[in-house]
DNA sequence: GCTACCTATCGAATTACCGGATCAATATAA
DNA sequence: TTATATTGATCCGGTAATTCGATAGGTAGC
């Protein structure tokens, strides 16, 4: 149960920011003693003085400064909240939950958020990164998600192509066989890194069994590569600095050295889903229709 | 100008945390008409339906669970709010200006804040990281300073004593004269890194002009010594890391390898500092009496 | 001392809010 | 199916909180 309403904490702060209680009522549309009386009953209520009155003029005291301090938070933040309510009114949505695959490159993601944050300021994004993700699991998470393409769905619309490159570390072995060119049986026997988790099925995208790594985030898979221990096939987007230095080398592969991976976009449910998150799909098109392919 | 008043959202709150609104209304010791008349109240006010009706049960919308989100933080904020003031009139301390030199070792700081923000949640700690800091300094900037002892001030409480130590990366061409003892001569020509700024006083610690580089900060004298550009005495506990790896090695100067540089407490204004400062003044004082060699 | 300015306080009027009773809808049990 | 209990909405009278205008009491500048 709380002693002090907000409206008080208002009320104090536009005294102190206005100068006084009489331009405070002006700006608050009160009349000079209903603002006195607000001040008076704060300060009643918590047993503190936060204003003291030397002069004819009104100081905060040192308590009055700290707590002001914080209440103008809160009162910014209440702000905000009805603000919310506002354009929740008007028919914003909520929130738009969004499923995207690891691969998908994050700073096409985020300079997407940040231009629907602008337009869009009190829906909020519930962000998903999961690896591997299908339609139908994306469907389950997120009104909207970004998607492997894979032979079973074609519904989604294509976003972007992700380039995957064979590389391992300048000192990993496979760099130092002698051979200008690799087959896929020279990688037999070295580790190789592959993103996913134990409950996906065993059919992979690469046939034969080879040791394997098995890590469930492309930080991790990276790591793997750059520790010299493991090649594997990564995004091209998460390794250029590697890449540009020379830390990381592709394998001479021959046409098996890149895959590229589709990636599209999909709704949960296309008939219920509302503008907004409509919008985010727009802007998620657009942007990587102007480059698109990484 | 609000439009909804924080004790409405917390009506709402307690009608779904309780499940029902007669149950809120007995937690709140309250009517039920007057809970029912306070979220009638506040959706009037926002235009937006927050809670659903069906069939004799209530439930929150979409808008209403995201709202209440964050409603839900200003409610505890707003108490916590309260619970300051109610501290704060009990005499405590609205905060504490605390500065100190910078290289006071921060693990015991940090160890002596947290405990101090346990027995005095809610007083503030203004720190203030300070290089070379006079007790006439400390004075202007905060209410208690942890300052270097000079010649002219012994009125502080002795806090610890923290060890210098010479040192230069492992490579540094001082390591590699051939000689097993190095004189301040031998120093002469190479790079120091020294902390201070320019508006101290010429006059230093150790006499003679030598090539010197001035940071101000001990983080930055730390790098420097272990870019291999340069020796300096060090604080031994930011250090000990690399001392233990080999990577920075002591200078074999004999006595003149370490110095020990005593700190001390001091009040801004004994008579006139609060028990709350006090309080954090002996907090100081007896983590470090514990330990009073670093 | 006079004047301009500032906040506190008082009394009357208004508004917001509360509690109790009652109603309509709905879930539960017989 | 019917009786019953539970739930939230609404109405109504009463009360407490808030507002306003007027006025009092104090301070700073002249």
């Amino acid at each position: 149960m709380h002693r002090t309403s907000l409206e008080q904490w208002l009320v104090l702060q536009t005294v102190v920011d206005a100068g006084g209680f009489a331009q405070a009522a002006e700006l608050l549309h009160r009349s000079q003693s209903s603002v006195s009386y607000a001040v008076a009953r704060l300060q009643e209520r918590l047993g503190v003085e936060l204003l003291h009155i030397d002069g004819r003029r009104a100081h905060l005291t040192t308590i009055g400064e700290t707590l002001l301090q914080d209440a103008r938070l809160l009162i910014t933040e209440l702000e905000t909240l009805e603000l919310r309510a506002h354009a929740l009114a008007q028919g914003a949505e909520a929130k738009v939950r969004l499923a995207v695959d690891s691969i998908y490159p994050k700073d096409h993601l985020f300079g997407v958020l940040a231009r629907f944050a602008q337009r869009y300021p009190y829906t909020r994004v519930e962000l998903n990164e999961v690896i591997r993700l299908s339609p139908s699991r994306g469907a389950n998470l997120a009104d909207l998600s970004i998607c492997l393409q894979s032979a079973e769905n074609t519904a989604g619309q294509k976003l972007m192509d992700v380039e995957l490159i064979a590389v391992a570390h300048r000192d990993h072995p496979l760099h130092h066989t002698g051979k200008t060119v690799l087959s896929f049986a020279d990688l037999t026997h070295h580790l190789q890194v592959r993103l996913g988790d134990e409950s996906l099925p065993a059919h992979e995208l690469s046939g034969a069994p080879r040791p394997n790594w098995m890590v469930n985030t492309v930080e991790a898979a990276i790591e793997a590569v750059r520790s010299r221990l493991c090649f594997g096939w990564l995004p091209r987007h998460t390794i250029q600095q590697a890449l540009a230095d020379g830390l990381l080398l592709p394998l001479p592969l021959g046409t098996g050295q890149t895959r590229d991976i589709p990636l599209t976009l999909h709704f949960s449910d296309y008939d219920r889903t509302g503008s907004t998150t409509r919008a985010l799909a727009s802007l998620l098109l657009e942007t990587d229709s102007m480059h698109s392919q990484i």
